[in-house]
DNA sequence: CGGTTGATATCGATTGTCTATATTGAATGC
DNA sequence: GCATTCAATATAGACAATCGATATCAACCG
């Protein structure tokens, strides 16, 4: 099983994808919200980020846009695409499916 | 997010456990029981499986006996460990952990 | 005896996360 | 104004686990 903060492999796209459903974020502040709200099961580092949000980007899920914070800082802004959305909804299925399934294995004697 | 059959990176060995927990079992047997309980939703290879099995082998969760069956075929007998049904209870506990983070994220707004 | 089947095994490819390091530009300190 | 620090983005390389494909072996079948 994985380390403790560690994100399975395949999750991160969906924590992602539903980060952005609320509102255009950029990717460090995408990682602060999922790290907050899972009270920090969740860390996501660096160099799983920017690799997820750029294989998002390619396949058409996100669009990131160069802007400047009001620091005076350049981040790219990332938000969901029409379909991002239909792949969230995918994902979200995906997901429910697969702790079905678990709970299945883990609860049926 | 993974193909309808593939198992999440790290969630086989949580779904090997629990199903030894209930009696020793066989390699393909392992691997049919899963199958069968989830529907199909978890398709367990046996590229996948044999390597798992040894790892936990190797880790000390399981041991592997050689015998025959009653059709008289060699099959190599899993149960499990002292240690096997300690780790058991850290990956369902970790498996809950991550669900409801997960969960968190989804739900949140 | 040749072919099929069931069970175990292993190799290489693929994929996604992680650690570590790099780069950039702006604010900050002195 | 120059050096330092810092926040944000980026990428390379290591690593781990699943998968597809292939192999072996023994029993059984016809």
């Amino acid at each position: 099983m994985a380390q403790p903060t560690e994100i399975l492999k395949g999750t991160l796209a969906l924590l992602i994808l539903r980060t952005l459903e609320l509102e255009p974020r950029h990717g460090v502040s995408i990682a602060d919200r999922i790290e907050q709200i899972t009270k920090g099961t969740f860390s996501v580092k660096a160099g799983s980020l920017f690799p997820a949000l750029h294989r998002l980007e390619q396949e058409g899920f996100i669009t990131g846009e160069w802007s400047v914070t009001d620091a005076g800082r350049r981040v790219k802004s990332y938000r969901l695409t029409t379909a991002g959305r239909q792949q969230l909804i995918a994902e979200k299925k995906q997901w429910a499916r697969i702790v079905s399934a678990v709970g299945l294995v883990l609860d049926t004697d």
